[in-house]
DNA sequence: AAATGCGTTTGATATAGGTCAAAAACCATG
DNA sequence: CATGGTTTTTGACCTATATCAAACGCATTT
């Protein structure tokens, strides 16, 4: 446990804007988010952008750089964050030392596959509508889980980020997100979400 | 290696169509792709499929159970296949003493999520020519490694399973298709497919 | 307080891709 | 080789979302 502890004890800051890492550089550890906010992004040579995801605190960020020593995206802070970095080859070191370590880091990087399989999901069969309450709920739940309410919260991202993240072009996020308003489903004042029927918002996407 | 060999000696034969494994069921193996071609899929209650994949020999499939002991998706024969099963808890046992082995399994679930990531951009951010050229480029990539040809080769999916992947209804990949031929960057026949120019149909994706 | 600048909202219009439908091609089976 | 079922192609039309454009809000600077 305490080769455990001495494997995550570099700790970094980033103030909003920076980059934790950059497509392309070397790979040499993961990086576990203690406090604030990133996104994850792709970036085509012709100036696309396609957002990968959105990381809160206690989720690991990285897992990607592995298979080819270097990252394939870029990690930018949306909130001022502290990270902690986890140098790469000492993990797998002591995981091999440590089987309940093992099977938890195997089972981090399964949950990313499964949670590319839901944006798969999302991205390929569903409308606007179900995409951002699919969105919402999702965040709702992960808030909740850190003990922040599931039914109001910050947005940290932009709404260009958003549709990018959701195949959508900001204003279609802008009018879905102004669509659930009238309905009574949410109620949205720019970056702040309150969802007022959570139920409701559901049953749009079909399951969740 | 001899521990690695039995590992991998249990091996079982698909007919085209039959499951491989159905989503909800528990998780014990990995398996890989000996001879044939499976895809993978997620089943929306309401009907709705999104094909997550296509895997052809030498490739794992099953990672995505890891994470909850259960496989969160179905893998269907495309083709008359061959698999071999591998224990995951023996791997995992196996992959302690061999650190060449878990470096190698690591490197295979990130590949994993590299490759959603691009899905993720084609989904996100592309339009139904770059789609649809990205997909047959890629295959074209894995049939060349193979030792199959770049240029021409057989389609195990239908129309509507290529849709599914590339989020786009089985005409317009037929009416793409079509657009291809009239411009001669390839020849189509039902399932047969011949890339005539692969320089220009590389030059669809990324560009527009 | 005015000016600047990014992000957001909203409206008008365009279009890529979806939907519906029918015919054609293909494939397995008796 | 005739049959019936599936898959594919193609056409006509429609709609969800994109595009373009303008105004607005809010924060920061001067």
């Amino acid at each position: 446990m305490q080769r455990l502890d001495a494997l995550t004890s570099l700790k970094r800051t980033f103030r909003r804007g920076e980059y934790l890492y950059r497509c392309g550089e070397s790979f040499r550890a993961l990086y576990a988010i203690r406090t604030g906010f990133f996104k994850t992004q792709v970036l085509h040579e012709d100036g696309r952008e396609q957002v990968t995801g959105f990381q809160m605190p206690g989720e690991i960020i990285g897992l990607d750089a592995i298979c080819s020593d270097a990252h394939t995206c870029d990690a930018v802070a949306l909130d001022d964050s502290e990270i902690c970095e986890i140098p790469f080859d000492r993990l797998e070191e002591l995981s091999r030392d440590l089987p309940g370590l093992q099977r938890h880091l195997h089972r981090i990087m399964s949950r990313e596959i499964v949670r590319d399989q839901g944006i798969m999901m999302l991205l390929g069969s569903m409308r606007a509508e179900e995409r951002l309450a699919a969105f919402l709920l999702n965040l709702s739940q992960r808030f909740s889980a850190r003990g922040y309410s599931p039914n109001a919260f910050h947005l940290r991202m932009t709404r260009q980020e958003i549709g990018s993240y959701l195949g959508l072009k900001l204003e279609t996020v802008s009018r879905t997100f102004s669509h659930f308003q009238e309905h009574g489903l949410l109620s949205v004042k720019v970056r702040e979400v309150e969802i007022m029927d959570l139920l409701r918002l559901r049953s749009f996407v079909g399951s969740t």
